[in-house]
DNA sequence: AGAAATATCTGACCTGAGTCAGAGATTATG
DNA sequence: CATAATCTCTGACTCAGGTCAGATATTTCT
């Protein structure tokens, strides 16, 4: 059997074993729609954000909340700020209703997992991310958007969220780049996502003078990390910059992200001094693209 | 997050998949059921079959089966043997639909296994077999079913065909127990299963004399090896046979076998000399269960 | 041979999960 | 301030995927 053939066996056997492993069983006593509902309102969401995440109708969304209103699961309030929008919420009832659902996915769950050893438990999950990454990263594409975008400003924010976290001192936002700024110095913002709206990582590139470009703000989600998709990323800057004369990129990171400078170094770039005044850069790199 | 959490995430995550990967294709220019028909139907099955692999009501079936003739893709004919049961085939035009929707269906994972390198597309599918193992073994229970049902006789062919293909001079399928053979003998064939009717394992306990029974045609599936299925199955061998009195249990095996001796000795059975005629028993073992 | 069981078909009916075309309220924009 | 855009709701409609109760034909059992 090729790798095609068992790909797709797996694919069988899993849609098999879902039925009873999946959250198919919120369908109970209640319909899957209500119950998926039920779940994605959480603590509070407006119609607007639920009708995108869900991917549904709006007359249809708004029939579903009738009726879990109508069983009291559920309250609808408008907006406080916009008259137009609507904003859902579980009521008490609501809540037991869907933390009764949860406990009874785990326990489905955990009664299976019962069964195996704690080593099989362990070989069993450390799998399953193997095969999530692997596929995540099968199936992430790299596009450009705007850099105000709320997609590219959400990815910064994780940025800078990341870095906070790692610098000894902490990282501050107003290093980041500004919305708009690409148009006016020239460049882009590239952004590697599976799904168009989810994404897993970014980078940038952006013009420092004639001929220079600067790459920055390259960022992959911890998830996807170690299956070479920062590689794909950095390439894919590369390529972008060069295609517009850009034929010598700089970049600079800190001694704090030692996976970025190793990336950088094994992706051709050498490293020398400081080429701009950037507060986090203290190793800085350049790369003549041939 | 827990493992159950994890588990579940992973189920979430495969599922929104499976919209791309799975056979979900397969409604593209026609409802899903009439495809997934098609592709049972195969090279001709009747319908009694196709009710039950597919757990159709016989209603639904018969109207699905109108359609799909209706579209020059299926012929129903009655069975040659009993005319109460029908017989459905493709016609020529089912096999080619048939086909295209296979080749769509491996376009699909082809590109996607086309975005991973070779190392990473054989990470994945090794990834994709263990998940897949482990849950075919937490979800395994063993029972007992009479040696003349259909499921015993499979197991046994299973088992002959395997000890045919590694002995150097083959195996004869008249050393099996003989449909039957338990209930005047004593003792109970026992049968590890996913599903009830889908079995990766088997094995009997038979009675020798007052006190002493042997325990033979232990096999697994050999997907499923490497689980601890074998232990897990000759555990309840040993144990439905000691509520039953029998508290001396004996077995021989083959040298071509090693894994089934070291699973034997690391158990605690030892050797002893052969206890009685059986061609192929070259090792013999015994246990007293205390 | 007659009764009981098995297999299939037909027609009537139901439900979940939508889609679509407006209507009405509110907010943003030139 | 008028007009356009945004958001939600309602009513009418569709479709896949069934279930259920017989009717009919055949086979098996007694």
């Amino acid at each position: 059997m090729d790798q095609i053939e068992l790909v797709r066996d797996f694919n069988r056997y899993y849609t098999r074993r879902l039925g009873v492993l999946g959250d198919h069983y919120l369908g109970l006593d209640r319909p899957w729609s209500e119950s998926r509902l039920l779940f994605e309102i959480g603590e509070g969401a407006d119609l607007r954000a639920l009708r995108s995440s869900l991917g549904l109708d709006s007359g249809f969304l708004s029939r579903l909340l009738r009726s879990l209103e109508g069983q009291g699961l559920v309250e609808v309030r408008p907006h406080p700020g916009d008259g137009r929008v609507r904003v859902a919420s579980l009521t008490p009832a609501g809540m037991a209703a869907r933390a009764e659902l949860d406990a009874r996915a785990r326990e489905s769950v955990g009664s299976l997992l019962g069964q195996l050893t704690p080593a099989q438990r362990d070989r069993l999950v450390a799998a399953q991310e193997q095969v999530r990454g692997l596929l995540r990263l099968a199936s992430v594409s790299i596009s450009e958007i705007a850099d105000s975008s709320a997609l590219a400003r959400w990815c910064l924010a994780r940025y800078a969220a990341e870095l906070d976290a790692r610098f000894v001192s902490g990282y501050s936002s107003s290093a980041l780049l500004r919305p708009g700024e690409l148009a006016t110095t020239g460049g882009e913002f590239l952004v590697a996502a599976e799904e168009p709206s989810a994404a897993v990582g970014c980078g940038i590139w952006q013009v420092l003078s004639p001929g220079v470009a600067e790459i920055r703000h390259v960022w992959i989600d911890p998830d996807c990390r170690g299956f070479g998709l920062g590689r794909r990323l950095l390439s894919a800057l590369e390529s972008r910059a060069g295609a517009q004369g850009y034929r010598t990129l700089r970049l600079g990171t800190s001694r704090a992200l030692p996976e970025a400078a190793a990336l950088y170094r094994s992706s051709g770039y050498r490293e020398i001094p400081p080429y701009g005044d950037a507060e986090y850069n203290e190793l800085n790199f350049e790369k003549v693209l041939s």
